[in-house]
DNA sequence: AAAATTTGACCGAT
DNA sequence: ATCGGTCAAATTTT
């Protein structure tokens, strides 16, 4: 039972880096709620689009350094940038020589039984981890194993691209539920997808379920200022099933699209409208309520998410901060 | 029938 | 010998 391993370790470092996310997103927060408070303001601001993807940003890089446990037994000064998101190249200064099947070194290196070729290690590929609620990144991908981790309650799962074959991509992930928020799924992804993107979102995308997905539910948290943005209706079917008994079933969810922060990173806002709703209608208990649209952008795959956003976040004044 | 997943064996590294 | 990643046959799903 070494829960909390990370509890003596959060260095300074991390803890810098930690209020600087928290920090970012808490203004994102606010700029929006201002926003939202006055729509028709005209005053120089970052859209609510590009707030939004500020505040997922921010919340997520901070979660993703206080989750990485990241004791690196050699590296002393190897806290932040091997947890940060995005942190772009592998760290491990790996030469990397006579690793990648240079053709003729195939060297006979076959089990007589099995028949199986040498697998290719791929050290130096691009990596990167992120927590997430969902385990959907809209890619393709065709799960190859799965194995019980030691030490780990629950099992890793190990996906390839689906393309591998017809168009040679050689990214993989591997997913893990986590040990301290059973409900998150910790992805880490080697390589980036060389596949071609299949427009996969061409049908009614009116099925609003994920919006818990982007946002950790700090219920019962009393100090933490995270704005409460209250979804949508959601599907119970499309829920992550909590796991009563054992905890095999990771390749269930084939949920909505989740934001990536990769695609975050180039987000160009466009102009939405927010239109103020008046009083309630059904079923909030707001008493403000604005509509926020977008139909400019249906094409892009985060998009459907803030479309979703857009139709149909209600915000609860008094709640944000 | 084809595609995707499950699962135990195999493989390389430690 | 052990561990984590991968393969591929068997099985399930579409």
């Amino acid at each position: 039972m070494n829960f909390f391993p990370e509890s003596e370790s959060v260095s300074a470092q991390k803890k810098r880096v930690i209020l600087k996310e928290l920090v970012k997103g808490r203004e994102a927060a606010t700029q929006l709620k201002f926003l939202l408070q006055n729509p028709f303001r005209s005053e120089p601001s970052l859209s609510s689009h590009e707030l939004m993807a500020n505040m997922f940003t921010s919340f997520t890089n901070a979660l993703s350094v206080i989750n990485t446990s990241s004791v690196e037994p050699g590296s002393a000064d190897g806290v932040a940038h091997r947890d940060l998101l995005f942190s772009g190249v592998n760290l491990s200064p790996v030469p990397d020589s006579g690793n990648h099947p240079s053709p003729g070194d195939c060297s006979g290196k076959r089990s007589q039984k099995g028949g199986r070729g040498r697998y290719n290690r791929r050290r130096s590929e691009k990596t990167w981890t992120e927590l997430s609620c969902t385990t959907d990144d809209n890619h393709a991908w065709r799960k190859y194993g799965q194995k019980g981790i030691l030490n780990s309650e629950f099992p890793r799962s190990y996906f390839r691209c689906s393309h591998k074959y017809d168009q040679g991509c050689r990214a993989t992930k591997q997913v893990q539920q986590d040990e301290e928020y059973p409900e998150m799924y910790r992805t880490t992804y080697f390589g980036i997808h060389i596949c071609k993107a299949t427009p996969k979102i061409t049908h009614s995308a009116t099925d609003s379920s994920t919006w818990e997905s982007y946002f950790l539910n700090s219920d019962h948290d009393s100090n933490v200022q995270v704005p409460l943005i209250t979804p949508p209706i959601l599907t119970t079917d499309q829920e992550f099933p909590k796991e009563t008994h054992t905890s095999s079933d990771l390749t269930d969810h084939k949920l909505l699209d989740p934001i990536l922060l990769s695609d975050l990173k180039d987000f160009e806002p466009s102009n939405p409208t927010i239109v103020p709703l008046g009083k309630e209608s059904d079923n909030t208990t707001a008493d403000n309520v604005y509509s926020c649209t977008d139909s400019q952008r249906l094409d892009m795959d985060f998009e459907v998410a803030f479309v979703h956003f857009g139709t149909d976040f209600h915000f609860e004044e008094g709640q944000l901060l």
